[in-house]
Formats: structure tokens, C-alpha cells, sequence
DNA sequence: CGCGCCTGTTAATGGTCGCTAACATGGTCG
DNA sequence: CGACCATGTTAGCGACCATTAACAGGCGCG
């Protein structure tokens, strides 16, 4: 049997290594493991990735650029600062809600990344938390820029935290919640 | 050498073991590194918990208990409902920003803990989470209890992000910050 | 004084883990 | 058609880990 499309298994192994992580964490996940998941078994894996912590930081690079790439886009997109904030908010959200298994590994398992990758995830992490940090300084004049960022950083405590409640609330409602809280969270304070 | 007061090295372990846990994880800590923080070597744990899930255990347990008896003393502390909310909110506030560590374990590691306990710890916090939607549901007349429910989970995770964004604001302003987002959160949406 | 408990030590054990080696197979293409 | 490359397989290696065994010192109490 030879794959469908090239980089197929990568792919699926990452998506099933995102589920395994957040539910039991990088060190809790043995590669026999993450083999399983996608129907083959063990060292398979190192014909797509050097090694488990490669696996992890082809992930977070992943996670990390796309939130990075999307929060730029809206930003541009956006006719003001009021319509780019909700915007942020919207796609994160939507992240947020539509991969939470990927969420969750992103800001548990940095520590986990090797060092040369690491730097990279954590500059794309710092560029986005900024885009948001740029809007709201536009939005209000009190905030000295450490308090914007601390702000920034816990509302996305507020909207990642989702995966961890597994919800009886259906996911469009969820979303127009955490777009409610998370609105009046970074406008409060000062 | 015998130790000073009895069980005082129960609670250093706990506490170093917290530290560490919250580091790198549960499974990322040996129990040789959970001696050597403490001054002993590897096995010398064994005197003080059958195991190092009982560790783990005993730690979530404890917090659970505090979380869960502060909130109950606090809501009934409290004249109405707008107080009780006020000082549920400054009490987990001050536990978030005073012991991080602990803070970061309980809402990671529930997942390692073994069965019989991890029912206890989940009653506990459930607890915790019902005296929270108790108050706000008399000072929000629109939600549904599963919405109220989601609502007390994701300002938790707001409150309980504090740990991972190491901050570059004080203490006092942080909990300045956090009571404001966090009661705008909370009285958000509907 | 001496016995026992509390607390610690080092050595060993059995299991698991990440990773490598050696080998197999099947489709692509010169 | 036959060599190559991509993608698997199983077996094995060395490291590490949680836990147990066997042993030791010191303090409190009879």
C-alpha cells in the first residue's frame, strides 16, 4: 500500500499526536503509542519525523504560525480598531472551539520543544500577542504596555480554557459567550 | 538528624514537588529529582507517601479542600451577593498569584491521579465551582445553569493564566487587573 | 541502658521508553 | 524489467524510572 498524497501520514500524525498530548501530556504519549494511533506501529514514525521532540515542534510551529498569519490578516482587514479587536476575537475563538486538543498542547508543552525551535515558537507567539496588544493601545489610552500584554495574555487564558471545561453548551452559543467575556474582559481595568 | 516537627517534611516535599510538577509536568519529574529538592536522595519519599501518584494526591486534594472551604467561607461571610463575588473573586486571586504552582498542578495533573482520590478531588471542585454559580446566578437573572456553569470555567481560566504569563507587573496591580477582568467577565454576555 | 520507631542510605529489579538496525515490499520510472 | 525510493516491519540496545530490599543511625521512652 503506498499513501494517498505526499505528506498524507505526516499529516494524520500530528492530528492524532495533537489529541494524545492534550490528554495525557508530551511525556505521558510513548511513540508506540502515537504509531497505534495512525494505524501503524512505533518507529514508523521516525521515517516522517527525526525524532518525538521534532514531532512536538513541527506542531507548535504550525499552531503558532497559523494564529500568527490570522491575526495579521484581521488586523489589515479590519476598517478600525474596535472591528480588528473583535475580529482577533472571533478567530481565536474559533480556534479555539474548532482545535482544542491544539490549543491546549500549544501552551502546555513549549517547554518540551527543543532549543533551536523553540526560539522560533516563541517569537511567533510574541508577534501575535503584540497584534492584539497594537489594537487595544488604540482603544485605550490608559494602559501602560506591560498591563496591555498582561491583559492580552488573560483573556487567552479566558478563551483557551474552553477545551478543559467539556461542555454541555452547544459550540455557536459557546462562542458568542466567550466573545462576550473576552470583549469585556480586555476593556476592563484601568 | 531527626526532623524538627512532625510532618514537615511531608509539606516540603508537597511544596517542592508542586514547583517542579508545575514546571515540567508530572511525568517530567523523577522521583530522584523530588528527593534531591529536598535534600534526601530518590527513595527516601517512600517514608513519607506510598507512591508518587499518592503524592500527587495529597497536593490536589489539599487544594481542592482550601479552594472549596475558602469559597464557603467567603460566600457566607458576605452581606450580598455582589460581595460574595467580590471576595470569591479576591480570594482565588490571591491563591492564584501566592502559590502559582499549585494553581498550575490542579488544573494539569487531575489525569494522573488514581481513582479512588480523583473522585474526591472532583467533588471538591465541583463544589467550588457550584458556590461561584450560585452567587453569580442571583445577580444574573438571564442564565441558563450550563451557561453560568461555562461562564465561572473560563473566568477561572483567565484567573489561573496568571501563572504561565511570568509577569513583568507587580503583584498588586496583577490583582488589581484580574478582579476588574475578571468581574467584567463574569457579568458579561446574556 | 537498651529497644524500637522514624527516617534515611545504597543496591538491585523489572518494566518501559526512545531510538537504531536490519530487513521487506511495492510502486515509479529510466 | 530492474534499480531506487518511500514506507513499513520486528528485534534489540542502552537509559531511565518507579519501586522494593536490605541495612543503619539516632532519639524517646520503658
Amino acid at each position: 500500500m503506498t499513501s494517498r498524497a505526499v505528506g498524507t501520514r505526516r499529516v494524520e500524525i500530528l492530528r492524532a499526536a495533537a489529541e494524545l498530548f492534550a490528554a495525557r501530556g508530551f511525556h505521558g504519549v510513548s511513540i508506540e503509542e502515537l504509531g497505534r494511533a495512525v494505524g501503524t506501529s512505533g518507529p514508523a514514525l521516525y521515517r516522517h519525523f527525526p525524532g518525538k521532540e521534532s514531532l512536538l515542534a513541527a506542531m507548535l510551529l504550525d499552531v503558532s504560525e497559523r494564529l500568527a498569519a490570522g491575526g495579521r490578516e484581521r488586523v489589515a482587514a479590519a476598517a478600525d480598531p474596535r472591528e480588528a479587536l473583535e475580529s482577533l476575537l472571533r478567530g481565536h475563538i474559533a480556534f479555539a472551539l474548532g482545535e482544542p486538543a491544539l490549543i491546549t498542547v500549544h501552551d502546555r508543552e513549549l517547554d518540551n520543544v527543543p532549543e533551536p525551535e523553540r526560539r522560533r515558537i516563541r517569537r511567533l507567539q510574541r508577534g501575535y500577542v503584540e497584534e492584539w496588544v497594537r489594537v487595544l493601545a488604540q482603544l485605550r489610552a490608559d494602559g501602560r504596555p506591560e498591563l496591555l500584554r498582561a491583559t492580552v495574555h488573560a483573556t487567552f487564558g479566558l478563551l483557551n480554557s474552553t477545551p478543559h471545561s467539556a461542555d454541555e453548551v452547544p459550540g455557536e452559543q459557546m462562542a458568542e459567550l466567550l466573545l462576550d467575556m473576552g470583549g469585556a474582559a480586555l476593556l476592563a481595568g484601568g
